[in-house]
DNA sequence: CCCGGATATCAAACCGCTTTGGGTAGTTTT
DNA sequence: AAAACTACCCAAAGCGGTTTGATATCCGGG
């Protein structure tokens, strides 16, 4: 069933009937509500893709995942946002389109996307210092939201979280229960997120006069087995850490290995603040 | 740049240089060079639009995620399909098509896809038995592919892996090296690959005359939380286990957390067998 | 009674591509 | 030399909506 066959069988116009199911002033009551039983009856819902060359939208956001060696961007932290990105869109009508692209390719992604009009714009994820995303989708006037932010975060738009002010919080609270020697175990320091939460933490310590020690900083792809093998590293040093602050639940868990195979058991021998800790399938309350 | 203005600008109707573009024969290879330079050189890609409304092909697979309460369908094990789906859709020109909805509204979702054609087919995860989807789709005439099976597995595609065969042989192996009192920490019973699971597992002990114990078998959403406290509960029972087998690399992350708590060494004191054990964040070979 | 202004509807243009159904040379058959 | 192909190219008709620019009717004001 599609808007002519509905018009005819109504005796309307398309153009009433289109009016009519968008919500068009200029339509009587009373026809109306006539279009939009029938269209309930007939099960009709507008083509989209006929709706989306008729106004030049696409109703869609895109997502470009590129796909690294690392696992960075597919890690669970990205993949709830997806989720959550998505329901938003959902609501608001819009559909979420899921690039993959080797890291390489994303330029020519992108500009595919900006030429071919298939979005009507797309999420930037994880910006490196300087990413040369944003000025690509700058100069393709291709509209963007970064998901966190870079440089001096001026002239696009951005969402973010407080990634300095977290670590400093977090690294005051250990400061306050005495640990001196406090591990951070961060991201890729390419991120920029990285680098916010090691100023926070740098900063934290400065402010009460306690050395950051380079042998308790580590930074890499946030997986389980990069958080083992540092805190394990740390732990078997000539100055252990007391407390370790982690950029990822799944950090943490690497930790947590580590600490228990030497004996030690969270909260009791060591303290681990983890950041991202909120993860539906690793509850962090029981 | 469209379609129209790069045909007059080589002085060729629009309908030659289409042909050249998508390499049809009627067109001699001259002018087709010709085209393509030019097109290369204005930078023009075809607007997805407007191709989709003319071949009436979308393009498109759809993904229709259920939003539950429970973890299962955001767990990282369908992140990791959904990554791979995507890198395979996107070598094939096809685009992927993210639909997160509540639960309850998975038909109304499916009934729009096929009415207003934005997708070409969708790809169904982890079905139930007998699952409504299934007999929708087949219904709206909308094709799909199922990942997993469910009944007598007739009727639709599917791909699937051997999980019972998977979790006989995961058994067997445990019997082998003398364990008797083997744990099983499963997923929702309610999902085909769950029940396909145990049955290999029950299989495995009858063909050795051993006893499956109730209180060694565990279903449910695979979280860390449930396979800590499953093996909690079966590490301070009257008869734990000395072995344990698990549906998810989550779920061992959970078991070997409770095992670590009493002191139990995985490897040492205690055997763990995970299926779906890898995951680009949580590398198991460390 | 005529005119201006709503109100409700319609025919047709348009979005930018693909595809159908010719047409025109030039070449080969008969 | 006419008939039958071939190789290339084109105009125009879709695809299924939205939107523009009329048209027809009715109503109140001057």
């Amino acid at each position: 069933m599609n808007l002519k066959e509905l018009a005819d069988s109504l005796n309307l116009s398309q153009t009433t009937v289109s009016r009519a199911l968008n919500g068009y002033p200029e339509v009587r009551e009373e026809t109306r509500s006539r279009v939009m039983a029938a269209a309930k009856a007939a099960n009709y819902a507008p083509n989209t893709r006929a709706r989306r060359l008729a106004t030049g939208r696409a109703m869609t956001i895109g997502h470009v995942i590129p796909l690294t060696g690392k696992a960075e961007m597919v890690n669970p932290i990205f993949a709830d946002f997806l989720i959550g990105a998505g329901e938003v869109y959902a609501r608001e009508g819009y559909d979420l389109l899921l690039s993959m692209v080797p890291e390489t390719d994303t330029e020519a992604a992108f500009r595919q996307l900006a030429a071919n009009g298939s979005v009507d714009g797309v999420m930037v994820q994880a910006p490196q210092e300087n990413d040369p995303r944003i000025a690509l989708l700058t100069e393709l006037g291709l509209p963007f939201l970064v998901h966190g932010r870079t440089g001096d975060a001026k002239g696009y738009s951005w969402l973010d979280i407080a990634n300095l002010r977290a670590f400093r919080r977090a690294t005051e609270f250990l400061l306050d229960l005495g640990h001196r020697r406090i591990a951070l175990i961060n991201g890729q320091e390419g991120f920029d997120f990285a680098r916010r939460r090691r100023r926070g933490f740098e900063e934290a310590l400065a402010e009460r006069g306690v050395q950051p020690l380079a042998h308790l900083m580590a930074a890499d792809a946030m997986t389980e087995g990069f958080g083992y093998l540092s805190a394990a590293t740390m732990l078997d040093g000539p100055e252990p850490p007391t407390a370790f602050l982690a950029s990822s639940v799944i950090i943490a868990i690497g930790i947590r290995r580590a600490a228990g195979e030497r004996g030690l058991r969270l909260g009791r021998d060591i303290s681990v603040i983890c950041h991202d800790d909120e993860l539906s399938y690793l509850n962090n309350d029981i």
